[in-house]
DNA sequence: CACAAGCGCCAC
DNA sequence: AAACGTGGCGCTTGTG
């Protein structure tokens, strides 16, 4: 492996030096050591998750990156940096998929069974130089440069859940489902209960043969009796009174449990009881986290019992009480608005100030204004919130504009939507021409506005995307740092074996793994990080990030 | 046989 | 009450 060796402005100040595996891995170690009370080096490479595994996998732990091809593709499509040679030039070799990742389920895993270098060595510092620069021309370098270290920091603490993962206590999974399935069954096979609501259901249908899990099926069987529906959805069938609905509904949920959180998942996914989630930094458009194989960010609440903290340890969870309002109120410079949410639930900060009567009202309000509701109750209560806070809902309404016309939007630290496909402009164009027919006009007005609603919706989740990753760097570092008060910490075998360190992430809530002794340590550093977050984000506006926390040994206790 | 679309439901 | 954003995933059903 060869290591180069810049400055902050891509100048070399060494000569580059080639490693064996091994011998690289002992560098790092040295490094990262040598320099833990000084500015730790700034580990440049092509992909955190293909590369940062075989580290952890050997007990070094890196405290920072700067991931090119996430970042890359931040570059590529930014407002910001539109007019560098990065944005302009063809797409290549940084804009494809990243190549398969090496499979590590495991701390396990041995380290032959790793890629280390992709097939041919990528020359890295044509590619960091090109983003140095486009970074240094940006309109705002100082923002840019924030989410590329932010979307890096993200990409080192996803591995670094992985490798870690959830603590997940299999014989109380398993208890929940027997208690609600029945004994254990091969796959293919329904469980006892499910097989006697089956039964229920087809004697209350008489259809002997139903299968209640053909959608197409049932909805003719529902039909057949007589009853008044035209979908088999939960909220559809809620509304209907009929005898089956009951056992319908019971069997939906049993159904869910077992094929999504059931046998073959614990099976496939819970390894040395830990749940080891993939999670995929930058894998949704707005700069949210994805995640893939397992549902680490769907984990139902029905199954929440299971995440049992190790003896002698505890959870920290937290999550951030109305992140995407207050997100919109800052954005927005919207001091009502941030009014409203400070010192206390900014919903119930809102009814307080007169807009509206009940904190339902309030939620249901903002949500709508965020996702571009028209109808119902929500859009009954938006011109109240639009006279109260005129800033912030002048902000998701120009939003949805620009949009609608096909143009791109920009989060605070400056994620740019992407432009609308081709079909969808060719639709634009279409219903301008003199052969428009109003069938064309009304399906081009409906595809602006859904546009709209993406891009409205994409200011606001982008930014508050942002600022997780901002609270989760700073959570990171400040773990870290209590970590290196014990000797050597973090550095010998077992890194996450005796210091407090994150496992889950669900885009507005985090849960530390903390022995018991330092749990209060570790609540005071991620209040503080949820401040510094804003701080980055916004500045002196005065805006608050309040947190939830709960300190339990069970993750369902923590609401 | 593999794969994709449609549906439904889980999370935020 | 039921239409309003971002996703992943398992099932059935239709198609190549």
């Amino acid at each position: 492996m060869v290591v180069a060796f810049v400055d902050d402005a891509g100048v070399t100040v060494e000569p580059q030096r080639t490693f064996t595996v091994h011998a690289f891995l002992a560098f790092v170690r040295a490094e990262e050591a040598a320099r833990r009370d000084q500015r730790a080096p700034r580990w440049v490479w092509e992909d955190t998750a293909s590369f940062y595994p075989l580290l952890l996998a050997a007990d070094v732990r890196v405290q920072r990156c700067h991931d090119l091809r996430l970042c890359h593709t931040i570059l590529r499509n930014s407002s910001l940096t539109q007019s560098s040679d990065l944005a302009a030039a063809a797409p290549g070799f940084w804009d494809a998929a990243p190549a398969l990742e090496p499979t590590i389920r495991h701390q396990g895993t041995a380290l032959f069974e790793l890629q280390v270098e992709a097939d041919p060595p990528v020359d890295t510092a044509p590619e960091f130089h090109r983003q140095l620069a486009a970074v240094a021309a940006s309109a705002e370098p100082r923002r840019i440069r924030l989410l590329l270290a932010a979307e890096s920091a993200g990409a080192l603490v996803a591995a670094e859940m992985r490798f870690a993962g959830l603590p997940w206590d299999i014989a109380r999974h398993e208890s929940l489902l027997t208690r609600e399935l029945g004994p254990r069954v091969p796959y293919g096979v329904r469980p006892e209960r499910l097989e006697e609501l089956a039964g229920t259901i087809r004697a209350l249908l008489g259809d002997r043969t139903l299968n209640p899990d053909s959608q197409q099926d049932l909805l003719k069987a529902l039909q057949n009796a007589g009853l008044p529906v035209t979908s088999t959805q939960q909220w559809h069938l809620k509304e209907v009174d009929h005898p089956v609905i009951e056992p319908l509904l019971h069997y939906r949920k049993l159904s869910r449990l077992l094929t999504a959180n059931g046998w073959s998942w614990l099976d496939a996914w819970i390894v040395d009881g830990r749940f080891h989630a993939e999670y995929l930094p930058g894998g949704v458009v707005t700069g949210r986290w994805a995640a893939r194989g397992g549902g680490a960010l769907q984990l139902p609440k029905q199954v929440r019992g299971a995440v049992i903290a190790d003896p002698g340890w505890t959870f920290v969870v937290a999550d951030a009480a109305q992140l995407e309002p207050r997100i919109l109120a800052a954005l927005s410079a919207d001091l009502a608005m941030a009014r409203a949410g400070h010192d206390t639930d900014l919903y119930a900060g809102i009814v307080a100030s007169g807009v509206v009567e009940t904190r339902a009202h309030a939620k249901v309000a903002m949500l709508g204004a965020m996702y571009g509701a028209t109808t119902g109750e929500s859009g009954r209560l938006l011109p109240r919130l639009a006279r109260a806070y005129p800033r912030a809902l002048a902000l998701t309404e120009a939003a949805a504009r620009t949009g609608e016309r096909g143009d791109i939007v920009t989060t605070r630290l400056g994620r740019s939507s992407p432009r609308p496909p081709d079909a969808w402009l060719a639709g634009q164009a279409q219903a301008y021409a003199a052969s428009a027919s109003g069938a064309d006009e009304r399906r081009a007005r409906s595809q602006a506005r859904d546009w709209g609603r993406f891009t409205r919706n994409f200011v606001v989740q982008g930014s508050a995307a942002e600022w997780a990753l901002c609270w989760m760097a700073e959570i990171r570092q400040q773990l870290w740092l209590l970590d290196n008060t014990a000797p050597a910490a973090g550095l010998g075998p077992g890194i996450f074996a005796s210091a407090p360190h994150l496992v889950f992430f669900l885009h507005d809530e985090i849960i530390v793994h903390t022995p018991i002794a330092l749990a209060e340590q570790v609540t005071t550093l991620v209040g503080r990080a949820a401040t510094s977050a804003g701080k980055l984000l916004f500045g002196d506006f005065p805006v608050d990030f309040p947190l939830t926390v709960a300190t339990v040994a069970n993750y369902a206790d923590a609401k």
